[in-house]
This record gives C-alpha cells, sequence and structure tokens, in this order.
DNA sequence: TTTTGAGTTGTTCGA
DNA sequence: GTCGAACAACTCAAA
C-alpha cells in the first residue's frame, strides 16, 4: 500500500524549507501531493493586497516544489469539502497540516480531521507557525500571557520548540499521476484595471530564495543599528520581512535561528522581540477569538466614536493635510506596505484624531497591506486604540508634526511619498501651514489646492479625544 | 492570599 | 534648549 499517498495542505506556510508538516509527510515515503485551497468564504480571506503576494508566492512555491519531483495543485472551493474531496479521490492515507491558531480556522481543521480520521485517513498536525504554541507559555498562574514583557522574557529563556530549522527539501516524490489543478492565474489575484499593483514588484521579491536573501541582506546591512535607526522613517533600517512571515515564505524560527548565528545576544535583542511580539500577537488571538472584531477592554464598546466618512476617506487616501500621515498612507497604497513608525502614526490619527473606530483603520490595513497578518493586524489595532492587550496608555496621542519631524528630520520620507510637497524646506515639511507666503510660493505648494489644509487641529482633537477616554471611565 | 512593582513605541508644561 | 514630572487608574505577574 506504500502507493496511497499523503497530502500536505499548505496554508500560511508557503515553503519548503523547515516546513514540519511537508517534512514529515515525505518522511512516510509515500508519494506527496501538495495542495492550496481558495476558500472565498473563509474567515479573513486574504485582502487585495495580499492575494498580489499570494499569487507570486504560490507560483514560486510551485516551481520550488516542481523542481524536487512534485507539483502543487489548486482548488477553488469550501476548503472542508475540498481537503476532503482530494483525499477520497487520491486515496491518500495521510494528510498533514500545520497549525492555525484563529478559532474559527480551528473549528475547520477540527472538522476536517474528524472526518478524515472517520474514514480511516490519518491527520497529522505540527507547528509550522511559530516559536511556541500558545499553551506553551503560561504565567505562574498557568493562565496566557496579557502583557508582553513577561511574555517576551519567558519566550527568550526558554527558546524556540525546535533546536534548528528542518532543512531545504530537494527530492520529493510525487504520485504517478497528479489530481487536476486550477491555473493560477484564472483566480486572478492580480489587478489588471486599475493595476494598482503595478509599483509593487519594484519594492518586493516574492518567493522563498528572496527572502533568504533579504534575511540575509538585513542581517548584514542593519541590524547592528536596528535598535537605534529603525524608526527612521528616512532610512532603510528593517527587515521588510513582513510579507514573507505573513504567508510562511519564512518561518520565524529560520529567523530566530539566523539572527542567533550572526550577531551577539544583545545585539539580536530587539529585533528578536519585534519577532516575540508576532508571537504574541497570536497568542492573544487564540485564547481571544473575537479579538478581530471586539474590544478585548469591553468598556471601550462605550467609547464616543465618530464615524465620519469623508474623514476616514481623506485618511485612506493620504489627504489629511498631515504630511507624515499622508506619506505614510500613501506608501502603503503605492507600495502594499508601511514603516512601522508611520503605521502607529497614521494608527493614532485615525482613533485619536479623527475618533474613527479602529476596526475601520483595520479593514483598509486588511485590504492593502502585502503583509496583512490577522493576528497583528488585530492586536495592534486594539494597541494603538487602548483597548487592547497592554495597550497604549490613553493619554499617549501621537503629535503628528512632532512624530514627522523627529523621525523625518529632513523631509525625505514626505518628499517622496506626497512628491507635491517635495520643494519645500525641511523647516516647514511637515506643517506646510505654517510656512511664509512665499516659501510656499517657492515651492509650488497652494494649499487647499495642491495640497489639503489640515482636516483637523490636532491640538483640538487631542482634547476631545481625552474628553472621550475621560467618559468611559465614568461609566 | 496579599503585596509589590511594573507596564513597546508619547506629549506637554513648567522650572 | 533641556529636563523631569504629570498625565489615572488598573491589571498583570510574580514573589
Amino acid at each position: 500500500m506504500n502507493y496511497r499517498p499523503v497530502i500536505v495542505w499548505f496554508r500560511n506556510d508557503l515553503r519548503i524549507e523547515d516546513n514540519p508538516a511537508l517534512f514529515y509527510a515525505r518522511e512516510t515515503g509515500a508519494p506527496v501531493i501538495a495542495v492550496y485551497i481558495l476558500d472565498d468564504r473563509l474567515a479573513w480571506a486574504p485582502g487585495a493586497a495580499s492575494r498580489w503576494q499570494l499569487h507570486h508566492s504560490l507560483k514560486s512555491l510551485a516551481q520550488d516544489l516542481e523542481s524536487t519531483g512534485t507539483k502543487l495543485i489548486l482548488r477553488r472551493s469550501d476548503s472542508q469539502k475540498a481537503i476532503l474531496a482530494l483525499a477520497e479521490e487520491t486515496g491518500a492515507r495521510g494528510v498533514f497540516f500545520n497549525r492555525r491558531y484563529y478559532g474559527k480556522h480551528i473549528a475547520i481543521d477540527d472538522a476536517v480531521t474528524a472526518e478524515l480520521e472517520g474514514a480511516g485517513v490519518k491527520v497529522e498536525t505540527f507547528n509550522g507557525l511559530l516559536l511556541r504554541e500558545p499553551w506553551e507559555l503560561k504565567t505562574g498562574a498557568g493562565g496566557p500571557y496579557r502583557v508582553f514583557t513577561p511574555f517576551w522574557r519567558s519566550l527568550r529563556a526558554m527558546g524556540p520548540a525546535r533546536q534548528s530549522p528542518l532543512p531545504r527539501l530537494r527530492r520529493i516524490k510525487g504520485p504517478k499521476r497528479f489530481p487536476k489543478s486550477d491555473r493560477l492565474e484564472d483566480w486572478a489575484f492580480l489587478p489588471e484595471k486599475p493595476d494598482w499593483a503595478k509599483e509593487f514588484a519594484d519594492v518586493w521579491r516574492p518567493g522563498e530564495n528572496s527572502a533568504r536573501k533579504r534575511l540575509n541582506a538585513f542581517l548584514q546591512e542593519s541590524i547592528a543599528n536596528y535598535a537605534d535607526e529603525r524608526d527612521r522613517l528616512d532610512k532603510e533600517h528593517v527587515s521588510r520581512l513582513s510579507p514573507c512571515l505573513a504567508l510562511g515564505v519564512i518561518g520565524p524560527l529560520q529567523i530566530w535561528s539566523a539572527v542567533r548565528k550572526a550577531v551577539s545576544e544583545a545585539q539580536a535583542e530587539k529585533f528578536l522581540s519585534e519577532v516575540a511580539w508576532r508571537e504574541f500577537c497570536y497568542n492573544l488571538l487564540y485564547y481571544n477569538p473575537d479579538l478581530p472584531e471586539a474590544p478585548l477592554r469591553k468598556e471601550f464598546a462605550d467609547y464616543p466614536w465618530r464615524n465620519d466618512r469623508k474623514e476616514l476617506t481623506a485618511w485612506r487616501k493620504g489627504l489629511t493635510g498631515y504630511p507624515v500621515v499622508d506619506a505614510g498612507m500613501r506608501q502603503l497604497w503605492r507600495t502594499g506596505w508601511m514603516h512601522n513608525r508611520a503605521r502607529m502614526i497614521a494608527a493614532s490619527f485615525l482613533v485619536k484624531d479623527l475618533q474613527i473606530p479602529w476596526q475601520q483603520g483595520k479593514a483598509w490595513f486588511w485590504d492593502t497591506l502585502v503583509d496583512a497578518d490577522l493576528a497583528n493586524n488585530a492586536a495592534n489595532w486594539q494597541w494603538v486604540a487602548g483597548c487592547g492587550a497592554d495597550a497604549a496608555p490613553y493619554f499617549r496621542i501621537f503629535n503628528p508634526i512632532a512624530q514627522g519631524e523627529k523621525f523625518d528630520p529632513e523631509g525625505d520620507y514626505v518628499r517622496q511619498f506626497v512628491p507635491e510637497l517635495a520643494d519645500l524646506p525641511a523647516k516647514f515639511i511637515h506643517a506646510p501651514w505654517t510656512a511664509p507666503k512665499a516659501a510656499l510660493e517657492n515651492a509650488g505648494v497652494t494649499l487647499g489646492k495642491s495640497y489639503p489644509f489640515p482636516i483637523i487641529n490636532h491640538k483640538e482633537a487631542r482634547q476631545r479625544a481625552l474628553a472621550g477616554y475621560a467618559e468611559i471611565k465614568r461609566v
């Protein structure tokens, strides 16, 4: 019966190196059938920008798998039905996959497992997404962590579950006859009219080999200064690995392991703690399945949110009149990604200055980020809004002018993404409405025409936000 | 059980 | 220009 194949169900783990499900499927000695299922009705199915990234990552994974001797099968359907159907039509003796951590996804995996095992098909699941699974890290009292620092101390002391990454697989036996597969092109993941992703390819090189190169480049060029320079909007001192991590084109263990080999523990600390933040977010999502929709701190249900459509649109388009906010939002639209510091500034502006519900911002990010990740997106929006775990204190309201001056001192970041302000001197670029008439004229800027006046007065908005917090405190 | 110390990323005000 | 305190009160984690 050795010719009965095993199925590897790929989800957010689109890689052949350090992929436990794939590795142990191959270890069985049986032919391996790799499958990716597009389930449009899945809760939190990928957004538009993620689909661009997904297209290229699947293409790359398919090529990598083909070079080993098997193929990637694509199916578009209800994921539960599709995996059961595939198991039946191929006579598979086992189904292997890496575990997920969101309640609605876990429910699917559990149901699939029950049905398959009922039909005599063995199901094996693995940890391919996290350094440690949520239930491995517990407080002294036995509960999940809700504060980052003790979580991080515990993870750091414990280290990853596995010592080192599993090797990249060179040879994987495929079945004699491959099951039917959709064509990736037919899924129409790439935008055409309009092609809003035309600049993405200048910035992103999807695929496992590119992820490895990006990691190596970061280790050589940037990690030494990461702690000091990572906040600079006008410099390239961040890893830009988030799109790879979001789809599992690279895994956290590969990053952890490479970082520890490349630099001292002290130099690794800050960057690895950011990797740990991802773990913390997954931990929060696992224990709070409604994290994407509902505030963790329940009193925030009564926060006096405003829901101004016009202001939300201005924010999305990068037309708020605050240059650093607009630069961030336009970077997001043009490249599918935003610098971490810019995300905080833009998110704080939406939630605190405009008092628009964090769920609105989260939804926009979900659709426009190439690195959209359910756990990170939900936990971090809640953090900014003040309603999350270990949240930012209510009085921490970013001043978009001060943040711009501090983290984009020459204004180069603004110039790159808000070209209509490119000729303004650095002195005025973060608050163009304070520039003298002559300076605006020389720079070709007409406020209200070529670039908007601020849609809100920050100082007043800050007071209003503080009053909002005082209101829910009284409840 | 009780106590104690601490908690990603900031801003403003006044000395 | 620089510096420290205030901005609340609460929850978490560990002793």
